[in-house]
DNA sequence: AGCCAAATGCGAAAGATTATTATTTTAACA
DNA sequence: TGTTAAAATAATAATCTTTCGCATTTGGCT
């Protein structure tokens, strides 16, 4: 359960904590921004500040618990880390995100890397485009 | 010359859209934030405001002139478009940039879209890394 | 229950970028 | 070449996102 992961990477069991945990797991949008996030906990009932949103999305990302993205559009969005590693898809009209993985690109990231000499730490690929929804309706 | 590439695109030909390209094509840096922009005008005794070299900037992106970067730290990047397009590898500890075109991830991007039915417009891949010079000092 | 370190809430502050508006400059043309 | 309307600039204010500082509260432990 939540308050479990949070023992695990060592994080106090707060009720900001739980509540922002259960909001990115119960969200219809995987990806959230830290204000998505606020919105929900207000509708939710919840007095849980901005600030404390911000902080604690920053804590679960260096405790591994959320990614943050740093998407178009000035907020950066955060998602539940479900262990295996996915690149985006994004929709330039409508705000879809779409998840993949790709063996071959991933791959090929490596040699390239290696080719340079880097030691790779991250890496992330936005592919923006018009989803086939919007197609329909230009 | 400058000013010509400023009259294709249908910009009127001033003297701070001239020094700005010039900066950028100086630099030793490929790519530059605003303030970097900014600061090296005023190095080189140029008063033109900060305000300005962001509305130039967004211009020359939306004609073509340049590209922006949302590489992590904050601030948006820009370097002089030149034609092939290339993505990113970065050093996290001393920010080096390196550019790197790989064929088979720009396949598998396309073909990646076309299963999820997208019409791709752009994409962008940063791999972020510790570079070899970095790695030396650790 | 009671203590103390850690976490929160609130408002202020910071950093990046954009908007407003008066003034200046450009490009076209008489 | 001088005139003029439209476009661009400079300066400043405003906006937006995110972080900080500090007084207050809470969680984990005795
Ligand atoms: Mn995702
Ligand atoms: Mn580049
Ligand atoms: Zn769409
Ligand atoms: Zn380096």
């Amino acid at each position: 359960m939540k308050s479990q992961s949070l023992k695990e990477v060592g994080l106090k069991v707060t009720l900001p904590r739980l509540k922002i945990l259960e909001i990115l797991g119960q969200s219809t949008l995987r990806h959230m921004s830290a204000e998505d996030v606020y919105k929900a906990l207000l509708k939710a009932g919840e007095e849980i500040g901005l600030a404390t949103v911000y902080r604690v999305l920053t804590q679960f990302e260096a405790a591994g618990l959320v990614e943050r993205h740093n998407f178009e559009g000035g907020q950066a969005v955060f998602e539940l880390s479900e262990g295996e590693h996915h690149d985006h898809l994004l929709c330039i009209k409508c705000g879809r995100v779409d998840e993949f993985m790709d063996e071959t690109i991933e791959k090929q990231q490596h040699d390239i890397a290696q080719k340079f000499g880097y030691h790779i730490t991250d890496h992330c690929l936005y592919i923006y485009g018009i989803c086939p929804d919007c197609q329909r309706q230009e």
